[in-house]
DNA sequence: TTCACAAAGATAGTATTACTATCAAATAAA
DNA sequence: TTTATTTGATAGTAATACTATCTTTGTGAA
């Protein structure tokens, strides 16, 4: 994890493991807004100066979390594509991992990753829609996110090497994974899925967009 | 606009369109996480208690804002819409006008609608993206935004009767081309467009993505 | 064993935010 | 001209987002 995104390691202490671990819990339970360093603290029972040691303010610690999430998908997504021959099978396997409820990886202790998850897709987007992006950017606190962009860009153009646009297509694919399972639970209005809350649906909507865009029929 | 959305109507008193003028002002200049209402009564010399006679909170108001965005948008498609018949012309012409820089309708005087493009842009989706999203959505706060989406939705299936996501493509372009734009201007490396920050680049992106998705090529 | 020092705990304090309440003055409608 | 509505002015509160300082605890090298 990027230095910048911490002032003290969290993974490196049991105090640190443990703001990870519940600020999780409490930004899924409550949302990112009213999510404070206090309530935090009283719950992990240690102080608000405790956290402060660890993270800048709760934007940061967002930004981290977020990030780790990121790093956890690319590296599930080497780990399931490494033997994959087939690029498309390839892209397949990523979108549904992408758009699939995601279940706790018990190797990493002080991580609930389906938690996570979910926090990625309802708060993720506020890691970066700030007047700081740019400055954060130029401290790479989005690397991990570029970096999973790269790689599926990478396999985008192994199915299509003349595609025009793979790392806005990658873009697409992790927005709208998150955003489309977003809007099918909570404004089904804007997706075709009724509330019915299958990750199947986004799924296939995900394919269909991608494999169309990548293998289109000429046109006048 | 809905009812819900303020205590009492803004367009309607001076005080109100004052408000409406430089909440868009205020929050184009400084973001929406730093904007309050105690700032903005200060510009416009009144006080915070006269601005909470008009919004429950500062969330209302950019509810109000952006919806009174996504309605100026649909009256503008309507309008561009009206006379053209093939509905593949109309696609693109929604396309265009969703991801074009907009310029300042001088004949709305109390809303910069170019400012309030580059607001939705940036904070259009922390409108949505909060625990209390489906509360909001039963008191129809979204309803500008789902009536475009539904919009477009029809159009889509004008293009091509037997696609089977309408609403969702029609809402990840939507999403997109504020998405794709943002990323452009401020995380280029997840885009193919630079930071040229060239309209046109988002436009032929989500062309090419929706025609490829509306015409297929069979494939196994 | 002790000395050093880093990490954590305890406590206090500040400016700002996000409100609510009250009362008086101005203004517009009847 | 009376009356209701809208605004202005002022005050106050609980919570938030920090910063500062000082003490205690534990760990590990000399």
């Amino acid at each position: 994890m990027n230095e910048n995104l911490f002032l003290r390691n969290p993974e490196e202490t049991a105090l640190g493991r443990e703001i990870i671990l519940h600020s999780i819990v409490l930004i899924h339970k409550t949302g990112f807004e009213s999510f404070t360093f206090k309530k935090l603290a009283e719950k992990i029972g240690t102080t608000e100066a405790g956290i402060y040691r660890y993270f800048e303010n709760k934007h940061r610690l967002l930004v981290y979390i977020v990030s780790w999430y990121w790093s956890w998908l690319e590296y599930k997504v080497m780990v399931h594509n490494n033997n994959i021959k087939s690029p498309e099978i390839k892209l397949k396997k990523i979108i549904q991992i992408l758009a699939t409820q995601v279940k706790d990886d018990v190797q990493t202790k002080h991580v609930d990753e389906r938690l996570l998850h979910e926090i990625v897709r309802m708060e993720g987007a506020k890691a970066y829609l700030t007047r700081h992006v740019t400055d954060d950017n130029k401290q790479q606190l989005f690397k991990p996110y570029k970096d999973l962009c790269s790689t599926i860009a990478a396999v985008i153009m192994e199915c299509n090497p003349k595609y025009k646009y793979p790392r806005s297509l990658s873009s697409t694919i992790i927005e709208m994974a998150h955003y489309q399972n977003f809007f099918m639970r909570n404004l089904p209005a804007l997706t075709d899925f009724g509330n019915i809350q299958d990750d199947g649906k986004v799924i296939g909507f995900l394919e269909d967009l991608v494999f169309a865009a990548l293998f289109p029929v000429k046109r006048k």
